[in-house]
DNA sequence: TTAGATGCAAATCTTTTGCAGTGCG
DNA sequence: CGCACTGCAAAAGATTTGCATCTAA
């Protein structure tokens, strides 16, 4: 399935999740959503709103942390942790590892097929929810 | 190789990686070294802060953060980045992944063997330097 | 002796919060 | 209509910076 199919999917099935998750569905979160289904490039919250204000001009950079943060616990996106201090949201919550350009800071999607299978030592009573796989490096652009 | 092994061969070897790093070895440097090397617990700049001021009461966060920075960057210490907003840090340069709590936020380090070997598809020109594995989840005491 | 390191205070950057007003359902 | 949501402004929290002073080599 390519990005443009990914969007419609996303955008049809958004306002149903919302509803599931008993969430009104606004203009600000819908904008805010639109935009992160539609990119590929994991945008920190301060891109969000600036992607974002020419359709809503009024919205303030309060509401999009407030939504991120909803939709983060909502598992409509997933947070993306970085050495830098400034957090990174990805629309595409399916199983996918991160190759994060030390240089430059971009961030791409990769597959991880082969982590899937990966063995889990025994931690006692640790229960694991979800694996994270991030690959540093510098991306073709910087070289 | 037990903890206090690890301790004390990163005691010993620590002025000469400073002077190869063409670092000064101050007090500064070592009692927050010697703080990381002996724990297990992935310490945050403000911990580390705490834990060094009754040895040196009169460092400041500023150096701590200064001299985190400067560790991480020479490849002293590991930066974990975690979806909250405060670093934290790891001596364990080794190769291995984490488990954070999502409850607590403790953070235990945990062998990946099975991830060496990962199969990373064709990136184009993108030059992976080191791969981070993070387990979210639940630990025995939130339990 | 001197380049590099520290400590302090102020600045900056990111994120959160309180609250009055607004709008979705 | 009512409660959840938004926008604003202010606060809080994390990290960085400039600079005068100090110290390891």
């Amino acid at each position: 399935m390519d990005a443009q199919a990914h969007l419609h999917e996303r955008m049809r099935d958004f306002p149903q999740r919302c509803r599931s998750a008993g969430l009104k569905v606004t203009h600000q979160r819908t904008a805010i959503y639109q935009m992160l289904a539609a990119t590929e490039r994991h945008p920190s919250p301060e891109e969000v709103y600036e992607a974002v204000r020419p359709e809503l001009p009024s919205i303030s950079l309060a509401t999009v942390y407030k939504v991120l943060d909803l939709f983060h616990h909502h598992g409509f996106l997933r947070k993306i942790s970085t050495e830098k201090q400034v957090a990174r949201y990805d629309a595409n919550v399916g199983e996918h590892g991160h190759l994060i350009c030390d240089r430059c800071g971009s961030i791409k999607d990769v597959p991880v097929d082969g982590v899937a299978g990966i063995h889990l030592p025994d931690q006692g009573a640790f229960a694991v929810s979800r694996l994270e796989v991030v690959f540093h490096g510098v991306c073709g652009d910087c070289r």
